[in-house]
DNA sequence: ATTTCTGCAAAAAATTTGCATCTGG
DNA sequence: CCAGATGCAAATTTTTTGCAGAAAT
C-alpha cells in the first residue's frame, strides 16, 4: 500500500536505489563483490524489518558461507548510504528496513504478537517539521513507534509471543 | 497511567512517584533494599537519559559495591511499574529516563553534538492516537525522536564527537 | 523463618575487529 | 598489482543469570 505516488514511474525505486549505491560505492572506492550483492539484493527482496541474523539466515539459503560479519559490514554501508534504516523495537537486536524510494513512515507495534503495521501520516511530519523548526533544528529523520495492542490481541489476549 | 495535569505544586510528582513504586512493590511481593533506594534515588536526582552505565557510575559514588547487576534489575524494575522508560538513541546502550508525573515528551536528537531537547506537542500525540485507532490498535505508549542538527552545529559544523 | 535481594563471576547475546588470504578493478 | 573485501575467530560491549550468602519482612 506504499509507493503510490512516486515521482517518478514504476520501479523506479529499484533504479535509484541502485543509483544511490553505485554513487556511494564509487565516492567511497567500495567494491562490488558476490557477498554484497547478495545480501543487498536478499535485504531488499525480503522486506520488511530484519535482524542481521534474519537476513544472514536468508543469504546463507544462497550462500552457505558468507560470514555475519559481512551482513554486520553491509548493512552499516547501506545504513550509511541511506538505503536502509536501523531501528530498535525493543527486542535486544537492530532491524533494519529498506528506505530507498520510499516516503517516511512510521510504525505500530503490537506488544502482544510482534506484529508492526506501517503508517504514514502527512500532518504529523509538517508537525514535527514545525516543533524541529522551533528549536532551531535541522531535522535530517525521524521516527515514531506507537506501541499497543493490535485489534486481535485486544480480543483473544495476546497471542502467545514469538520472540 | 500519567494522566496527572502536572500543573498541581512542586513536588507532588515525588509523591506521586513514591505512591506508584510503594503499591507496585507491595504487590509483587518486592522488598525495600538500601541498594534499590540509592539507584532509584539517584536516577531521579540527576534526571537526563541515563546508560546503565553512567548511573551505576553515580550511584557508586555514594556506595561504592553496588554491582551493576543490581542497577540493571533495578532499572528493569522501575521500567516495568512505569517510571521510567527505556530509550535507544542509537549508540549501542539502553537509556533510561523518568516518566514520572511527566507528560508524555519526545526527542529532538543533535547528531553532531548529541544534545536531546525534549518537547511536547499534543496535535502530533492527538493525530497519533488518530492513527492507531483507525488500525485498530490500542496504544499504551510510544517514542518518537526526530534527528538533525541543532543551532550550533549547523553553524560551526558538529561540535568535537565526545562518545 | 522465609522470601526476596545482592554481588560476583560466568554466561549470553549482539556487534566489532585483527589478520591472513582472496578478489575486483 | 593493489586497495579493498571476506571469513574466521577472537575480542568487545551490553545485558542476563546462577548461586551462595546477606537482608528485609
Amino acid at each position: 500500500m506504499s509507493n503510490s505516488h512516486s515521482h517518478h514511474h514504476h520501479h523506479d525505486d529499484d533504479r535509484d536505489k541502485d543509483e544511490v549505491l553505485a554513487r556511494y560505492m564509487a565516492q567511497h572506492g567500495l567494491k562490488s563483490t558476490r557477498q554484497r550483492s547478495l545480501i543487498i539484493d536478499t535485504f531488499f527482496a525480503v522486506g520488511g524489518h530484519l535482524s542481521v541474523e534474519e537476513l544472514w539466515n536468508k543469504v546463507r539459503e544462497q550462500d552457505t558461507k558468507v560470514s555475519v560479519a559481512t551482513v554486520y559490514r553491509t548493512m552499516k554501508l547501506l545504513s550509511e548510504c541511506g538505503l536502509a534504516h536501523a531501528r530498535n523495537f525493543g527486542d535486544g537486536q537492530t532491524r533494519y528496513e529498506a528506505a530507498a524510494g520510499r516516503d517516511h513512515h512510521d510504525h505500530l507495534v503490537c506488544t502482544g504478537c510482534g506484529t508492526i503495521i506501517e503508517f504514514e501520516n502527512e500532518r504529523i511530519e509538517a508537525l514535527q517539521d514545525a516543533v524541529a523548526r522551533r528549536h532551531g533544528f535541522k531535522v535530517t529523520s525521524h521516527k515514531m513507534e506507537l506501541y499497543g495492542l493490535c485489534r486481535e490481541c485486544q480480543r483473544g489476549g495476546p497471542v502467545a509471543s514469538e520472540a
